[in-house]
DNA sequence: TATGAATGAGTGTTCATTCAT
DNA sequence: TATGAATGAACACTCATTCAT
């Protein structure tokens, strides 16, 4: 089917790819500092080595890098996530899936500080970007899982909005954890874990007799 | 002493008290639309009825106009916290504390929609405004007073960042609230109402014996 | 011929000047500090404690103020050069006459730090405000006399350009004695009353045998 | 090892070296016609059939435009002074320094009308640009060669303050000559030659009897 | 007479994007 | 493919002056 292409292609190809590479990598690096707002098209360039047209030649315009980032996410994030359709989840204890939830959220954000900014993106959704939606939609949907494996009989309206409820929590936490020391970021981990806990374990409880739990 | 100024002069302090509000109910709608930073000093003006001009006759310059907004706003909803300096805060069960706090945030934010503006901020820290700053502490504050009404025992830094983590769950509440009918919004407080107790709840169980709660 | 107005009127009269004095002050403090171009009428209004629309009730512009502080500039510093209509002028040896125009000139400068402002001006000339103008031609007329003095039969056209040379001298320097202690103040004194002394001296030895002198 | 740079990117270059020297250019004319304070960058790149922003891309700002101007000037006026370092210069009569002095910046300023407008620059050294100032020292050391030719015994801070008052005299100088006619420019020089003759030819007699010259 | 609100064209500067090479 | 020049509509903010009271 796919024979190898001959080598001048590659290269080429190759060459091609490492420039995007560079210019997604200046761009993560100018949106964990600045934030996507204020983020430059012509200082992402600056920062890959690249001159703006180049940019442009790879992305039609500043937000499809935004885009590119957070599909670049989604995957690495869904490996993470995988354990979400082992079928033996709705065994698990509500602590283990919050752990499971968090702990692969918390190292990504640290090792891709720029995550933050197009995942927690802007207050106005009016302003959100196609980006940080379909990361909002990704990330919601995975917790629709998590609350299935919780509690498989909420009705599906109610666990959609626990699950966009969970993933704001996510969501609000995930800047939190930049710009604070290794010490802080783990106690902080700790209380959010702690909210979702508070949050969800009530719903397995609750599937026979709800006591408190909204209705 | 104060004699009482010329009528002329009353008059025309009014009228730019008047202006004043004009400009800040402008800056308001357009906070609410389209966020602090897409806002222009022009527009605000321009829907105002005003010149640029005008706009800055009353504030030195844009960010001073969601200042103006932010202490507005920490002046009313603190009418609405005085009850947490009533010392019979300590006696009241977590449910009821935790209405005593959504409600008036969730009934504010309806009313002011750009208050989710202001509060909400930036994701990035590096960018928040002083205002938004303001906001924060204040509002971390009066999540303090709560957490020591839960469990009075709790260590101070313990405490702080339990109000820390309150804090940025209302944060992320408000904008939530804004874009969606009155019954999706009645379920989505419902939502984060049982977000707040599920957390604070176990604080006051666990004043003696702390099951599960992070240490 | 004039009797006295009646109380009201002179009080209001006094009033009227009393505020236009103090406009003015602000404006010569306001011109000594950033110069004529950088001075806002806000900022001088404000200044004299007073609106800008009471500064527009006394001046119909900007430069009407300069004109003003000019006009007074002029007049103050013209009781300090009657001396040039002594008809003994013609004996004095060229130091002193010399001196009798830096010091003077000095003293005001010092005494009033907006003068430099408004005599030095702009260096475009296509800029030169009206008052600026004013002053330059009045002190011009001033050193023809002094050249006059000192060389009685210099052609009309020679003794005019040589007044305007020594006017420009003493022009570029008053805005060197402002920012100097009192030490260097002298000195610079000392030095450019010897430009003067070195340009003008020849003069009057170069009556009979012009000497190395333009011709 | 440095290869060749492409041909488009050598024309590409090429242009914008262009572009900035057409800048230049309208940045000169303007500061000549209008001074640095009211020239504007959108008329400076209208002039120079760019738009605001391709002025941008090559000057930081408007201050650029003066430095890069000033710089330009203080090379070009270097090569006519470097007569300065001749070891011969000692044995020079005076008049034949102030021609050596007065002649290049004549020619220069009439060549370049924009010299004035960033050598004379404002009159208020508190708005003194720091192209201007630059300008001035540089000149300024340049004039203290002068002054040590003529007396090389002179103290520094004598010899100093004198080289000072010559930078002076030249910068009142240089406006003066733009707006009239040859003629009468040819004889605007002279006087200035005599005023510095007048001026500096003292020093040298004076090394062993000082008569009247300032201590 | 005095106030202070009101004006609005204009300032230096920015930046996502396009163009010519 | 890559460059860097070019664009131009905005932006936040200013200020001499006028207006209404």
């Amino acid at each position: 089917m796919s024979h190898t292409p001959p080598a001048g292609t590659r290269r080429r190809l190759a060459r091609g790819e490492q420039r995007m590479a560079q210019l997604l990598a200046a761009a993560a690096e100018e949106f964990a500092e600045v934030g996507y707002e204020s983020a430059t098209t012509n200082s992402i360039a600056a920062r890959a080595g690249a001159s703006p047209g180049s940019l442009y030649q790879f992305f039609p315009n500043k937000e499809a890098m935004a885009q590119a980032l957070a599909d670049r996410y989604l995957a690495e994030l869904g490996t993470a996530f995988v354990f979400l359709d082992d079928p033996a989840l709705a065994g698990r204890p509500v602590d283990t899936l919050v752990d499971l939830v968090v702990d692969p959220v918390v190292e990504f954000t640290v090792a891709n500080p720029a995550f933050k900014a197009v995942f927690a993106g802007s207050a106005t959704p009016r302003h959100l970007t196609t980006s940080s939606r379909e990361l909002h939609t990704t990330v919601q949907r995975w917790m629709e899982k998590v609350v299935d494996a919780i509690a498989p009989d909420l009705p599906a309206e109610r666990r959609r909005r626990t699950a966009t409820v969970a993933m704001h929590v996510l969501r609000v936490m995930c800047p939190l954890l930049i710009p604070v020391g290794v010490r802080e970021r783990a106690k902080l981990v700790k209380e959010f874990k702690a909210v979702l806990r508070g949050y969800l374990a009530p719903l397995a409880a609750g599937q026979a007799a709800s006591t408190g739990t909204p209705t």
